[in-house]
DNA sequence: ATACTTATTGCAAGCTGTTTGCAATAATAG
DNA sequence: CTATTATTGCAAACAGCTTGCAATAAGTAT
């Protein structure tokens, strides 16, 4: 899985005539690796680890140019945060839970949701060409650790 | 309806020692009248025509004091979009339906949405906030205009 | 009505997140 | 190894929103 991305990316770039370069290659590993949405600022920040030259606007080109190619796609979970979230993008219709303690993100679906859809669309005579849900939350884990917190101070 | 919103940050002000000034009433009529989830620059565009000298920080300044009272809501629909759009805070749970053609905003909900929710913590053992459902498409009336433009050119 | 107090305004400058023009660099073809 | 040109880093620009401050004006006291 881990490295399906950059073959897939490094086929697209030479079909068009592009370069695969260090960064680019850098970039796209944290992707990978980094798994959990990150934002372009934490992309770069471990980009930059491993060469302190790069420069976020390659990040961002970079990012760019792999959502156009439909590779990776962005999206804005918080409603209050301006900051856009990276991630591979999955082939399969998913929606997301964000984790307001840890931010993680949790990937998940539910045939529920089409019935949502449809009936929408039923009811106003309107078509639905995209549904986005996300939920918002603690995740088992952040839930444990508060529990934890909650013990220690009483 | 209507004034309802107007009288009640009236009183909310009056009560914290604040004062009802034009341009609050301007910007409340508007954010009333437009309905439909307007961006702070269109409430802007509205209240300049009646009073050109008004500045587009004040508009801010307005929407975050409501916003902080709980009198209006502020969200990001569009995924691309990085502008916020403000409305009067329905006091009820509902989820918002965004219509790519005319930018207008029908509200919903639905009770199978209630039925994901439980079905995700019960999966997950999270614990979910918040959830927030944005469909986009085309509006009934936008259909219909599609329709009439296709007929037209063919 | 008039003066006073201080919340609110307009303005300009600032901030965050993202984009862009451009000259310098470097990846690939020849 | 050279030529070609895609890509980079940099700095400057941009959009959307926020903030400090002196001037204004709403509400209160006189």
């Amino acid at each position: 899985m881990s490295n399906n991305l950059i073959e897939l990316a490094t086929r697209r770039l030479h079909a068009q005539g592009g370069r695969m370069t260090e960064q680019r290659r850098m970039i796209l590993e944290a992707l990978d690796c980094l798994g959990c949405h990150p934002t372009a600022e934490q992309i770069f920040a471990v980009v930059s680890q491993r060469d302190p030259a790069i420069n976020l606007s390659t990040v961002y080109r970079t990012l760019r140019w792999l959502e156009q190619e439909g590779l990776v796609s962005a999206r804005r979970f918080d409603e209050k945060s301006r900051q856009e979230r990276f991630d591979p993008a999955l082939p399969v219709e998913h929606h997301h839970f964000f984790c307001t303690g840890c931010e993680t993100v949790i990937e998940f679906n539910d045939p529920k949701l089409s019935q949502v859809r449809a009936q929408f669309e039923r009811q106003n005579g309107a078509r639905v060409e995209a549904i986005s849900v996300t939920l918002q939350g603690l995740c088992a884990e952040c839930l444990k650790m508060l529990g934890k917190g909650k013990n220690a101070l009483s």
